[in-house]
DNA sequence: AGTAATTGATTGATCAATCAATTATGAGGG
DNA sequence: CCCTCATAATTGATTGATCAATCAATTACT
């Protein structure tokens, strides 16, 4: 039987599956690494988790609790918004999908093969979430004055399409002038020249 | 010995191998399963690809020929761009982007995975190549006037990774108001207000 | 007839999952 | 503080399944 999410080894177990699975695949990462990575053994993976599908689910899924947690917590105080607090959203979403680098690659590695995965709901209902939200967003922001005329759609699905393509096609987190640059560009698909 | 290219087997075979790397990654493809899909034996595979990597790395390599073609063809006839040449040029990579479902997913599975393909070099040139194309669209377009100040090295790598990020992103190629809103927004990386 | 192409059974390697044996933990009693 | 014993956690050898690659036999081609 799996155990408690609250163990340091579960914790470790975790990680090391993040690890792996973002750099190698599921399948090119075998139990036996990720033993090796966690400092236990073969069977203790085991104990945690009951299978690699169940290791591998947990790590494309537990994250977007703090993905969702990030967004939700703006979302709440956002009638008051202004231009230069969306900047600063902007800049964390950047700041965030490069940071958190191992996470959002599994995510991307589920949602490249969506004929293979089922997780795809769960990812599926998430994107829809955060469109939703930049549409929000657009909304208020072109109400208020300090947005251009837009289809809040289009800047939703866009805007969550440029995240995800920055993160998978470059691989340089510590580029600050990189990072800057789609800064500037995430703002242009605002409507905000820069 | 793997045989020459242009054997229709050895074609049946290619396409049947990116289907199944596109939709279920290398290791979940079988040997067994390429040659079904292609209507041919297993071991008749093993004629026109030495290993299955070998298979693969066709797969995630020859369609880059046929890319570099259409974006050279253009590159020709940069001097006389126009804003609306640009935004023919932006629709036709859209397009490209949505209609080359299977050959750009095996490229992103790849590049999802920089640990552990070597395959990298290849894509990276090719981005490279990309993304000085677009700079230098961005700088005729500043000459000329059509397209407003811009960081050109920011709008190549913006629009390279809005590309990608809206094949990975969003499966369904049928969906044309989709594919417009992502015509209006690769448009505003340019600049471009819609 | 002679050469090239095709076939699929066989082999050997890999690896997830199981489980019996071992080790650690900690509660209760002296 | 130490000892006992029960329970929980840890371990890795074993098992069975999967699959790439080989190759001897068969078939097609010229």
């Amino acid at each position: 039987m799996a155990r408690a999410r609250s163990s340091k080894k579960r914790e470790d177990i975790f990680q090391a599956g993040l690890k792996l699975f973002s750099q190698h695949g599921y399948s090119k990462t075998t139990i036996k690494d990720v033993a090796e990575e966690a400092g236990v053994s073969f069977g203790t993976v085991f104990t945690y988790f009951e299978t690699k599908d169940q290791l591998f689910h947990a790590c494309v899924t537990e994250p977007l609790v703090e993905f969702r947690e990030h967004i939700m917590e703006i979302r709440n105080r956002l009638e008051t918004l202004t231009l230069q607090q969306l900047k600063q959203i902007i800049d964390q979403h950047v700041d965030m999908f490069f940071e958190k680098e191992r996470e959002i690659r599994v995510i991307q590695y589920v949602i490249g093969q969506p004929e293979r995965f089922q997780e795809m709901e769960e990812l599926d209902s998430f994107a829809n979430e955060f469109t939703q939200f930049i549409q929000d967003i657009v909304v208020i922001g072109m109400k208020k004055g300090f947005l251009p005329n837009s289809n809040p759609e289009e800047v939703g699905h866009g805007y969550l399409a440029f995240l995800m393509g920055a993160r998978l096609t470059y691989t340089d987190h510590k580029n600050v002038q990189l990072t800057n640059g789609f800064k500037n560009q995430a703002l242009r698909l605002f409507g905000i020249g820069v």
